[in-house]
DNA sequence: ACAGAATGATACTGATAGGGTATCATTAAA
DNA sequence: TTTAATGATACCCTATCAGTATCATTCTGT
């Protein structure tokens, strides 16, 4: 089981990256060598991140990526529900068809707690605390 | 990003039928239509919990699986390790060729407690607390 | 106007894992 | 000896992950 996939981790480090810049924008290019990935690669993934209102994004010469928000309010939780999607916990809960014993089920029960607090923990951590 | 995958929540399932069951062995046939899922398929579930020692199996007609310890010693986290594979959280801990800043990576480390975490709370959970 | 540098959008590929089926061998009870 | 059970494998299909390639668009500087 992964809890963060490439995407996120590349992601992280690259908003990291921006955030210490201190520039109104930063290009691809600048970020690839300290992130470790391919050009472009980091670009999809930031793209993705551009849709979905996390970044800026300026284009044409000496354009690139910014924050769309302050460090501070990007959380690991926002990259991870871009990146990988959301939670689908066990698959009972996820399935359209659920199981018999849907209201009952006692691990349905915990799972859910376990999600939740997952979540939280996912949601305490920002871009600040990792630059 | 599942958590639990449908071997982990078919096999809790059962091993909570197992328990319920106050009998020497219960049989796949058995526990089949309750758990919701192909004969088959349990069985094969069923078989690595037992090579990995949390079954007994009983061959021969009139056999069939039991808990190899109480309900209250089997945690999620057991069939998850099992049935899942370890924990890998975020890919820069898994690669062999760590990433340039390991040591001091603050991603890293707060990913790492959130790991931690959430073992503890696979942990916390057995099979009797489902039954 | 034009060249170059950047993102936007999309399509494609290969590898891996998840989910599931099928088959034959082995064991034990009736 | 038949039948009911697990043991062990070998497949298969599909989705997701990870990554590459390509063309379109936009902006800046000369």
């Amino acid at each position: 089981m992964t809890l963060l996939n490439r995407n996120v981790d590349y992601a992280a480090r690259a908003l990291v990256f921006m955030a210490r810049a201190n520039k109104p924008t930063v290009s691809v290019a600048q970020m690839e060598g300290e992130v470790g990935v391919s050009r472009p690669f980091l670009r999809k993934t930031l793209q993705r991140l551009h849709k979905a209102g996390i970044l800026q994004a300026v284009k044409g010469k000496g354009g690139g990526f910014a924050l769309a928000r302050n460090p501070e309010n990007i959380r690991l939780s926002d990259l991870v529900s871009v990146l990988q999607g959301p939670l689908k916990l066990n698959d009972c809960v996820f399935r359209k068809q659920l199981c018999r014993h849907h209201d009952a089920c006692l691990l349905r029960h915990k799972v859910s707690g376990i999600e939740t607090r997952l979540l939280a923990e996912l949601d305490s951590v920002t871009i600040k605390d990792l630059i």
